[in-house]
DNA sequence: CTCATAGTATAAAGGTCGTTCTATCTAACC
DNA sequence: GGTTAGATAGAACGACCTTTATACTATGAG
């Protein structure tokens, strides 16, 4: 096997404690009991806690556009729709309470952390994302309409919240129409 | 004078503190040295750690309503947009990072915290006065248009981490302004 | 003057944190 | 069978955390 099954377990037992109480909020005891496996088994496979965040972080941004691109044709019409109704389902499916990249940029700002730039990274990359969506279809203002539908995404994770997944994404898609509707 | 000064110092620099590097980022410790006080003055004034944070979010919750109150003239034409606005300035006056309210509400979830309670208080409000604001406008859906302001205004604070609060807040307002203009 | 109030300094209890060390066990290979 | 490499459990480490305890100083009101 190339890559052992313990730290696998470790890998998702961190993410989903460090994505119900944060990454602050979360011992390494913790992880290591939950995962049913022994600290230096930890330390053989992950030099830190900050390494393991940094893991974590990875493994969860290559799920999200992996999840993202089955469910966006992107040459269909309306992918911009797709991409939001998608984002609205990975949010449902995550039983979502808060958004895990901001709260690693938040949580590690000014500390000098990999961390921090592994999370800025996705966010950059679903502006880009949106941009060349826009692009393809040769909408004018192709950067304006980019960071607002990336806006409306951040959006209805923070809402997320507070009304949950469906509504949450419901309002979403409603405005994303409009907005596609009256852009050039 | 009704309220001791250093009690005024302890909560403020608590504020900035917690602000900039999360509840669970900042001890007690680095907070009574900013603000030059003994460990007994904070425990004489705040029982706990926990009441500290309370009482910070309360102040802040106070704050940031005054500052929207005296922005938006709710009987003016377009009250949405100077809600926008004003949430756009506070942002930026803030020199904003991303959202206390939201941050306490996922730090201390699920642990029976009166801490979670204020913040998702702060978040219940901030809907409750959007749909008042449609009320008096007397727009048919109300509840919609309310909820999809408050997810605007949630989204541009998450993108001002990302692309600052000006554009964001410029974004966020154009967004604004077609949803009111094709809502009945 | 007396006495309460508010703040100060210092220290330590008791816990948890991330990390490392030790010592035992397992399993594969020659 | 003996050797070796890796995994395991669990103790130990030092640092830091929140909270409490004790004793001291300054101030202002009655």
């Amino acid at each position: 096997m190339s890559r052992s099954v313990k730290k696998d377990t470790l890998l998702k037992v961190a993410e989903r404690l460090f994505y119900e109480h944060g990454f602050r909020g979360v011992g390494l005891k913790q992880i290591i009991s939950e995962a049913n496996v022994a600290t230096m088994t930890l330390y053989n496979h992950f030099p830190s806690k900050d390494n393991l965040v940094e893991e974590v972080l990875r493994q969860r941004e290559e799920r999200y556009w992996s999840y993202l691109d089955s469910h966006v044709e992107m040459d269909s019409d309306s992918p911009f729709i797709l991409a939001v109704e998608a984002h609205g389902r990975w949010l449902k499916e995550q039983s979502y309470k808060g958004d895990m990249f901001l709260r690693a940029i938040e949580d590690y700002a000014g500390t000098d952390n990999e961390i921090e730039n592994i999370a800025r990274g996705h966010k950059s990359k679903l502006l880009r994302y949106f941009q060349l969506l826009a692009q393809r279809k040769g909408k004018d203002n192709e950067r304006d309409l980019a960071n607002q539908l990336t806006l409306l995404l951040e959006g209805t994770t923070s809402m997320t919240t507070l009304i949950g997944a469906e509504k949450a994404t419901e309002h979403s898609i409603a405005m994303a129409r409009t907005l596609v509707q009256y852009t050039s």
